[in-house]
RNA sequence: GGGCGGUUAGCUCAGCGGGAGAGCACUGCGCUUACAACGCAGGGGUCGGCGGUUCGAACCCGUCACCGCCCA
């Protein structure tokens, strides 16, 4: 019954709200008045959890705020929809996979949740499917964070598919370009063999798996033999160099000579490396190209050709065992070899190596188990290979020390996760590899010619003007070219790939400004106030956004970091599709309402993850009830009231004034708990337990003080409350309002703005009287109605004097006939004992 | 292995140099003219362990243990 009630309340607010634009960006107004927020856009991949209402509110939380404090708010929404997840959907929904060489088919018509055999539809095919399935879920989605409440102006919405998306992503790239600090390179990347694309640090973590150190003999020019321990002998083809660690004094008469590789005999160095744990295995490992990132590293160090065995479908590719780099003392068994192994995987290419150098005698013992760390793209589901391909990068190795620099310029809060970002900027090993060998995304806007032999020269890159951007170099012809020189020698060919997801959201902040056509708006957005994200994020999207601030013109992207952390299931563990531990927030929405819900975030301090617990829906939707109660009986009395001339009123307004200062000086260090729970225990304990009660008599009796002093406090409380709980405020606010105005773009309470009043302990001592007479009649097991005939009240005098203003009051509340005083300064505090009389007849019985 | 958090009542969490707290759960009482989806009251914790600083430590320092996250 309430629910419903309150579901209508939310729809006619919200009604209201995008009737009045009570939460519209202001253009005219100046920077300096104006907040403004980068929104994350959120990954549009089918469904909503509960933790992204939880960050997503501690947003609107301080815009509120903020909004209250006299801001104008630029508060934009975004969608992420470019990119895997998209892709994954489509694939899943349509069951269909892209097939880029088949050609355009305008009368596909596909059927949601279709069954039965995959379809190759052409790339554009794809990308329209995309396009519809990111449509329905934005609207979905919009309809959620509206439910909640979200002060969002929805005028000021991008998607990062869109065009301006698309022209902003491209422009952006071009002029780093310009500045050479984007590459194209032909180098080892990380490559999910899945996926088929490049992944970039960012998106890899690491996971341990089961291995097995294999001790495999390598023979020594000349004569004698050196045992290498690998967990991947299947790399063996690949060896270009065995190391030891310079100080293994086992191994330091071997470093400089050469070693043969059983089975491909190639002759390869022996050198030292940091690297090599004495203590693992024989504490002699292979260099590869590439097993892992140090491979990369020391092949680079060597300077030799790489031998590349593991191809982009992470099947062995074939070699040319005695041509070029690939040397051997025996070429014919090396390519006897290698070809057991080519076109394997990587795993049985490994079981089969084995089994080759068991039989070559080149196996040392059995092998031994071992925990290893191996490198996933995080949405993968097999381990990366580094393979060579030609990607483009955006450099980033040579200023990690700028990076941080601009990281310091950032106030994090909490500041704890600025050190997580220093860290990770530290920790950079590879420059920021940007291309995605995918279809739903930002085209990379480049073509490459074609020589008179009808070779691709990657050196000389084509440029579209900036006057024709966003462009699609599959589908657009280059400027001075026509479209039939696609392809042919002299003509050009377009780069297939897309950008990361990541290169078109580190532009948020100029996505909405503005830029970079429109300087004047650019000037009043940029930098943003509030760059607000969860920690799992800091590595990709406030890193990204960092760098591409940095390099397009030196600024910092935003002036605040706030960051959310989790919400874990019971068990402390992440949520995750996977897990199957994930909430989704319909169902509290349903049930509690949006107050509740927002009640439940607003209770947790930034950056910390916290337990989902839903009997916090349950206590916040309490709070919501009590403060209608409350309202309910404050709006009863009739008359505006007057100043408060009582001592029991000037008492309260003095601590609300307290009050308003300590909400607001936690508004102002970005602790939304705080102030929330200081808030609530006001309004709970000193307004409704004490004052509420003590003052009833008077009110019902229309006293001016004590009614002007529960609409005071009510309307104070109410603004109080507003950010965190925008619905009931927003009822209370205007009950018995003919012309709504919203409660939303009223002043921030200040102190000053109350009647000057004191409280000098008059108000302690009236509640402290009063608790004590509650628990002798609880403990009495009487009703409160149960008259006392005689109440001694015992302490120091001075106490007892500022009693005896309020002991009118305490004495209708619990129904005292007579006080007596008895002056004690040797007393801690004010002690009372009762002498209760007989229960009075109920008249409603 | 390095870094960062955390460990406070049965649960979820606040407090971060001078009284150990809130909500839920539990117990008792009470339909008191806003509220029984409520009110009033109560029980329950050597604030992870051990050292140290201090007149005084949940809070500061050191150390260990366990949990989580980030990175190798």
């Amino acid at each position: 019954m309430r629910n419903r009630n309150m579901k209508e309340i939310e729809q006619r607010w919200r009604t209201f709200w995008e009737e009045q634009g009570t939460y519209r960006y202001d253009p005219s107004r100046g920077r300096d008045e104006t907040f403004v927020v980068d929104t994350p856009p959120l990954t549009v991949s089918g469904s909503l959890h509960i933790g992204h209402v939880f960050s997503f509110t501690h947003t609107d939380l301080i815009t509120r705020y903020k909004r209250m404090r006299g801001f104008n708010i630029f508060y934009p929404m975004g969608w992420d929809d470019n990119g895997l997840p998209t892709e994954r959907r489509v694939q899943n929904v349509y069951n269909v996979r892209c097939d880029p060489s088949l050609s355009y088919d305008p009368g596909l018509k596909l059927e949601f949740g279709r069954e039965g055999e995959t379809i190759a539809v052409s790339r554009r095919n794809f990308i329209e499917l995309c396009d519809g399935v990111v449509k329905e879920d934005e609207t979905k989605f919009k309809e959620a964070w509206q439910q909640l409440g979200l002060s969002v102006d929805w005028n000021h919405t991008y998607a990062t598919i869109d065009e301006h998306c698309r022209y902003v992503s491209q422009y952006s790239f071009l002029g780093v370009l310009e500045k050479g600090e984007a590459e194209l390179r032909e180098a080892p990347t990380m490559w999910d063999i899945d996926f088929q694309s490049a992944v970039a640090q960012a998106e890899v973590e690491d996971r341990e798996r089961d291995g097995e150190f294999h001790n495999i003999r390598f023979d020594l020019e000349g004569s004698g033999e050196v045992v290498v321990a690998t967990t991947r002998p299947e790399l063996l083809p690949a060896c270009i160099a065995v190391a030891a660690h310079p100080e293994d004094e086992r191994y330091r008469a071997l470093i400089g000579t050469t070693a043969i590789t059983p089975l491909f005999k190639a002759p390869v160095p022996i050198v030292a490396d940091e690297n090599a744990d004495p203590t693992k295995g024989t504490g002699v490992l292979m260099i590869c190209t590439f097993g892992d990132t140090a491979d990369v590293e020391k092949w680079r160090e060597l300077g030799v050709p790489a031998r590349e065995v593991i191809g982009r479908d992470g099947r062995i590719k074939s070699a040319p065992w005695g041509e070029d780099h690939w040397e051997s003392t025996d070429s014919d068994s090396a390519r006897t070899a290698h070809d057991k192994l080519a076109g394997l995987f990587v795993n049985q290419a490994r079981r089969e190596i084995v089994g080759l150098l068991s039989d070559a005698g080149a196996i040392v013992g059995e092998p031994e188990k071992t925990r290893r760390m191996v490198k996933f793209f995080e949405k993968g589901d097999r381990p990366l290979e580094f393979v060579v391909s030609r990607q483009w990068f955006i450099n980033v190795m040579d200023k990690k020390d700028q990076l941080i620099e601009q990281g310091r310029k950032i106030e994090w809060r909490p500041d704890m996760f600025r050190k997580r970002y220093e860290d990770w900027v530290a920790g950079l090993n590879q420059d920021w590899s940007v291309a995605r060998q995918r279809f739903f995304g930002v085209p990379i806007p480049a073509w490459y010619g074609i020589d008179a032999d009808g070779a691709v020269d990657y050196s000389n890159i084509i440029l579209p003007r900036k006057e024709d951007l966003p462009v699609d170099p599959s589908a657009e012809t280059p400027h001075g070219f026509t479209e039939d020189q696609r392809g042919a020698p002299g003509g050009f060919v377009g780069d297939p790939d897309v950008f990361d997801t990541w290169a078109t959201s580190s532009l948020t902040p100029v996505i909405t400004s503005g830029w970079p056509d429109d300087t004047e708006r650019h000037r009043n957005l940029y930098p943003t106030d509030l760059r607000p994200q969860a920690h799992d994020i800091i590595r990709t999207w406030a890193f990204t956004t960092i760098t591409r601030a940095y390099l397009e013109d030196g600024s910092i992207p935003w002036r605040n970091a706030a960051i959310s952390g989790w919400i874990l299931d019971p068990d402390r563990k992440k949520m995750s599709k996977s897990k199957g531990n994930v909430v989704v927030p319909t169902q509290p929405l349903e049930e509690f309402g949006a107050d509740a819900v927002r009640y439940w975030s607003a209770s947790a301090r930034l950056g910390v993850d916290t337990a989902f617990d839903p009997k916090v829906f349950k206590e916040g939707k309490r709070l919501v009830t009590k403060m209608r109660n409350a309202a309910r009986l404050v709006q009863s009395f009739e008359g505006s009231g007057g100043e408060p001339t009582q001592p029991l009123d000037r008492a309260l307004i003095a601590r609300l004034g307290v009050l308003v200062e300590n909400v607001t000086e936690s508004w102002e260090n970005w602790d939304h708990a705080g102030a929330l729970a200081a808030t609530e225990s006001w309004f709970w304990g000193d307004f409704c337990d004490n004052y509420l009660e003590l003052s009833k008599a008077r009110s019902y009796a229309g006293d001016p003080s004590a009614i002007g002093t529960l609409r005071t406090a009510l309307d104070v409380v109410v603004r109080l409350f507003a950010p965190i709980l925008p619905y009931i405020t927003e009822e209370i606010y205007n009950a018995g309002r003919d012309e709504p105005i919203s409660v939303h773009r009223a002043p921030w309470p200040s102190a000053a703005e109350l009647p000057a009043a004191e409280d000098e302990g008059a108000f302690d001592a009236g509640v402290a009287v009063l608790t004590q007479i509650r628990k002798a009649k609880s403990e009495a097991k009487v009703s409160l109605r149960v008259p006392v005939e005689r109440a001694v009240v015992r302490g120091p005098k001075e106490q007892l004097d500022l009693f005896a203003l309020v002991q009118e009051e305490v004495a209708s509340t619990v129904n005292v006939q007579r006080f007596e005083f008895v002056s004690d300064d040797e007393a801690d505090g004010l002690a009372v004992t009762v002498e209760l009389g007989q229960p009075e007849p109920n008249p409603k019985r």
